[in-house]
RNA sequence: GCUGAUGUAGCUCAAUUGGCAGAGCAGCUGAUUUGUAAUCAGCAGGUUGGAGGUUCAAGUCCUCUCGUCAGCUCCA
């Protein structure tokens, strides 16, 4: 007999040997049917795992990431059974199929491309294969013979996959029906388990996601445990899209994309509004942390590019011309230009940490395939500041970043979660610097509590970064804030100050954004307001609507007012019936809609609407005012 | 940049096998003076992304090119 530790704390007995299923059905047949993989001892695990000494053991469900991952996973092998069905096992190589956060892929190399029709022809396979319900059986193998039968069957891929564990690993398949697959695990106990499939559409991906090698199909689906769930999940990706900011941006007039400049964007007088209101929040917030504003020039000479390693670094993603013979680069970063400042005056350890912002317009050349609305452009504008400072007030100048990254963010109600990056291969510098700047950060993250994931060598080519990332409508995360610390350009630059000790120091520099640049920022905003701006962002605040001729000079005398107190408003006195022009300002999302007919008229009121609701609510004009100037203040 | 898809009026979309480019909304004009998501009528709006080619005839077929979309790669 074992002893199991269930998640509740209680303890069975049950006979060695016996699956984590057979454990489970004896005592609960109702999460027996939803349960989904088995976490043993912590490591995710079929149901089909025989228990074969004492262990903690916790069931996963669809409810847990672990237990759709299973579910998911499952269905990538059904996708790839399906294919091979369909197309034939030798015209078809498999690469790798996981599951991910909404769904699954599959990789796959054949020489038919594949289309809209096909993913419809595979889905109904996949829909048969999972009526089959055919059981999921895992096996180990030896290394060798694993090779063996994955180049028998010509399986190229999966021979590199196994060539590239390590020796002593464990190998391990799993075979539904005629279908085998190399994997790790875990699964279903059977394939009858996916009831809902959806296959949504079908792209090119490079085998190990490097441009350099062979580029092969993927095909996305998802899969859920309930036909109703698969059908709510596709309702609100249908939802998400009419959030989507290039849609909104058109609709309500914010901004355009035009051939004439791919990836740089356009602002229109709406979207202007929103941008400065962003600015002059952005001011006040980095006066409160003790910044100063600068501004440097957009085309700087060669020489300086070359002195800081970006013309050997950054080359690639830079735009160049000449003036008078000689050459100058279109900066793709502010460092430089804010270096050269610094060094117009000696500096003394009692300015540091010295702040200096900067809201610079960088270009770089993204390639073309990347661009993407406003969240992914050429040219942007970098909420940039770079502090120099001692090094011993690394970390709690860090901190201090983050107090204000926070501060932000919260004030637009949006999560983000944070990534480390380390050194990356082009970058400059030693190990030593490399290693002290990195635990530095780490430390900073660590000191606070914040739960961060590390992207190996993802670094700036002269220092490690924090980058903080924000969500669109449809789930990508977009890196907006960033922390980069370098100790490199103060080095390059011989940048100095003067100690305690009257000696000449190094500073240790941070660059950082928090909006990361204003143009992606706008665009999560669009998205996740849903384009439904909070007033002290809306375009547009107050839309007055007059119920006839007769109530247009009340209603001008209203807007002249409130003109006049700073607020952006508008009468729509157009000869159209109140239902017509109610509809117009709730299309456009004005945050409040007044209307004024007799009623108002009368008593000096206004009967106010606000957007997104039914209700209306009468009051006197100057107490709707001071309502809206409160809102404002307040950013509420 | 790569793989695939795609491009028709300001927007959303039609246009049989190649056979006269069309609708709704928006715009303009007129009527209507309206009480909380679309009043009625009329007018105007296009070198079908661009350049070649095949054809008696091209929105439709072919080649090239540009933009866009999805993903990969890359990044704020």
């Amino acid at each position: 007999m074992v002893k199991i530790t269930l998640k509740d704390g209680s303890i069975r007995e049950v006979e060695n040997g016996t699956t984590a299923l057979a454990f489970l059905k004896s005592f609960s047949n109702s999460l027996a049917k939803k349960a989904l993989s088995a976490k043993i001892d912590g490591v995710n695990s079929d149901l089909m795992t025989p228990l074969t000494k004492d262990c903690a053991v916790e069931f996963m469900t669809f409810d847990d990431a672990d237990g759709r991952w299973a579910l998911r996973h499952s269905a990538s092998h059904v996708l790839a059974q399906a294919i091979k069905r369909i197309y034939g096992e030798k015209n078809v190589q498999l690469a790798i199929g996981p599951a991910i956060e909404n769904g699954f892929y599959y990789d796959i190399d054949m020489k038919k491309q594949l289309g809209q029709a096909d993913l419809d022809k595979i889905q109904k396979e996949m829909e048969k294969i999972v009526k089959e319900n055919l059981p999921i059986v895992r096996s180990e193998v030896q290394r060798a013979d694993a090779i063996k039968m994955f180049e028998e069957k010509g399986e190229i891929y999966k021979v590199m996959l196994i060539k590239d564990l390590p020796e002593d690993a464990l190998i391990t398949l799993y075979t539904q029906g005629e279908f085998t697959d190399l994997c790790a695990g875990p699964h279903l106990v059977s394939t009858g388990k996916i009831k809902a499939i959806k296959l949504q559409n079908i792209t090119g991906a490079y085998w190990r996601g490097d441009a350099k090698n062979k580029m092969l199909q993927r095909i996305y689906g998802t899969a859920f445990e309930k036909k109703a769930d698969l059908d709510a999940y596709l309702h609100m990706l249908e939802e998400a899209a009419k959030r989507d900011h290039r849609k909104l941006g058109r609709e309500l007039d914010l901004f355009s994309l035009h051939e004439e400049g791919p990836g740089f964007p356009f602002f229109h007088p709406n979207g202007m509004i929103i941008r400065n209101e962003l600015i002059s929040y952005w001011r006040a917030v980095h006066r409160r942390y003790g910044y100063q504003e600068i501004q440097t020039p957009i085309i700087l000479n060669r020489r300086l590019w070359e002195q800081s390693g970006h013309w050997e670094h950054y080359k690639e993603n830079m735009y160049f011309t000449k003036i008078d013979g000689e050459d100058y680069a279109i900066k793709p970063m502010n460092c430089p230009g804010g270096i050269l400042i610094y060094k117009t005056q000696p500096h003394s350890y009692r300015e540091l940490p010295l702040r200096t912002a900067e809201l610079g317009l960088v270009h770089r050349h993204e390639l073309s395939g990347a661009l993407h609305g406003l969240m992914r452009v050429r040219n942007f504008t970098q909420d940039d500041a770079h502090i120099f400072m001692l090094p011993s007030q690394i970390e709690e100048e860090i901190q201090h970043i983050i107090d204000l990254f926070d501060e932000v963010y919260s004030t637009f109600g949006l999560s983000y979660h944070a990534e480390l990056s380390t050194r990356p291969k082009n970058s400059m510098g030693t190990d030593e610097v490399w290693e002290k700047s990195t635990a530095a950060l780490k430390s900073a993250l660590e000191h606070r509590g914040l739960d961060y994931a590390v992207n190996e060598g993802d670094g700036a080519f002269y220092g490690p970064k924090i980058d903080f990332h924000l969500t669109d409508s449809l789930g990508r995360t977009w890196q907006c804030g960033t922390i980069q610390l370098d100790m490199l350009m103060p080095e390059k630059f011989e940048m100095t100050y003067t100690g305690e000790d009257g000696q000449k120091h190094r500073p240790v520099m941070v660059h950082r954004v928090v909006y990361g640049s204003i143009e992606r920022f706008i665009g999560i905003l669009i998205e996740h307001y849903a384009g439904a701006f909070p007033v002290w962002l809306a375009p547009i605040q107050v839309k007055i609507l007059p119920i006839t001729e007769k109530h247009a000079d009340y209603a001008y005398a209203l807007k002249k007012k409130m003109f006049d107190l700073g607020l952006r408003v508008e009468v729509d006195n157009r000869n159209e019936k109140v239902g017509y022009r109610m509809r117009e300002s709730q299309v456009k999302k004005i945050p409040y809609i007044l209307l004024v007919g007799d009623k108002e008229l009368a008593d000096n009121n206004v009967s106010v609407r606000k957007h997104g609701e039914q209700s209306t609510k009468t009051m006197q004009a100057d107490e709707f005012i001071k309502m809206l100037q409160k809102q404002i203040k307040e950013k509420a």
